[in-house]
DNA sequence: CATAATAATGATAATGGTTATTGTTTCTTA
DNA sequence: TAAGAAACAATAACCATTATCATTATTATG
C-alpha cells in the first residue's frame, strides 16, 4: 500500500524549503526548482508539497491568497505584514501556553494551534 | 465617492450571520438568504461579505477549504474539529495577552492576531 | 544483472471558490 | 419625481489547486 519511493524532485523541494525563511508559495518553489529540473511540472510541486505536509516534514500556512510553505517544523508562529505582505517567523517563549489557556474555557480537546499575527514589520515601519 | 447605500440583501446577510454561531460559508449563507430573496445571486453574497468584512461588521475566517464568516466581532478565537470540521468559538480570558507575549521577541509592530485551535470537539469525543 | 511491479512524473484538463463584467434595477437626494 | 449613483442578477473569467493519464524512474525480486 503506497510504499514511498524516492524522488529527486521531492528532495529538491524539501532542500529549497529548508534553506529559506520567507515561506514561499508553490509558484515560487516551482520557479526555483525549475532551475535544477527544467521539465518539472507545477502539479509535481503541489503533489510533493501535499505529501511532505502529510508526512509532517514541512508546514502549510493557509492565509488569504495562495498557501505558503515552511520547511522548519519546530513549533513557532507567523506574522503577516499588512503593508508588504511578507510572512515572518515569531518565536514565543512557550507555544504550549496558548493551548493551556484556551483549554480552560473550552469543552473539547485542544491538541494544537496556529497563530497568525498582524501588524507592520520593522522594515515597513521605517 | 462610494457613498454606502442601503440594501435589503446586505441587511439580510448581516442579520443571518448575527443569528448564528456556526460560522457558515458563503454558500450556506447564499442558500439561506435565498429563502427571503429567491433571486439573489451568489455574486451578491460574496460582494456583501467582502464589504461587511471591510467595514469590520463581520469577520472572515480563512482556513483550508472555503472561507467562513462570523457576525460576532468581539475579540475571540476559533477551534476547528479535526473530525467533524465544525468551527467553534473559543473565549480566552485575555486575548491581548497573546500579542504582548509575541511582541517581546519580535521587532515589528504587532496589532492583532488570529488563532485557530485544532483538536476534537466534545461531541466527537463521545 | 535483468526484469517486473509500482510509485512518481510531466502534460494537461478539470474543479471549486472567488472576483470581475455588464446591462438592469433600486435607492437616494435635490 | 427625475437624475445620478450604488447595488443588483446573471454570467463569464480568474486563479489556486487537484485529478487524470500515458510515460518514466525507482525499488524489489528472480
Amino acid at each position: 500500500m503506497a510504499a514511498l519511493k524516492y524522488s529527486r524532485q521531492r528532495e529538491s523541494i524539501k532542500r529549497f524549503l529548508m534553506s529559506r525563511y520567507d515561506h514561499p508559495t508553490a509558484d515560487t518553489i516551482y520557479l526555483h526548482v525549475r532551475e535544477e529540473f527544467p521539465n518539472i511540472s507545477l502539479g509535481t510541486v503541489y503533489r510533493n508539497l501535499a505529501l511532505l505536509t502529510e508526512l509532517g516534514e514541512i508546514i502549510k500556512i493557509t492565509t488569504d491568497g495562495p498557501d505558503r510553505f515552511d520547511g522548519h517544523v519546530e513549533p513557532h508562529s507567523h506574522f503577516l505584514c499588512r503593508k508588504c505582505h511578507s510572512l515572518l517567523d515569531v518565536h514565543l517563549e512557550d507555544e504550549s501556553f496558548i493551548d493551556q489557556q484556551a483549554q480552560k474555557n473550552f469543552p473539547g480537546m485542544i491538541d494544537g494551534h496556529s497563530v497568525l499575527y498582524y501588524g507592520i514589520c520593522s522594515d515597513c515601519a521605517k
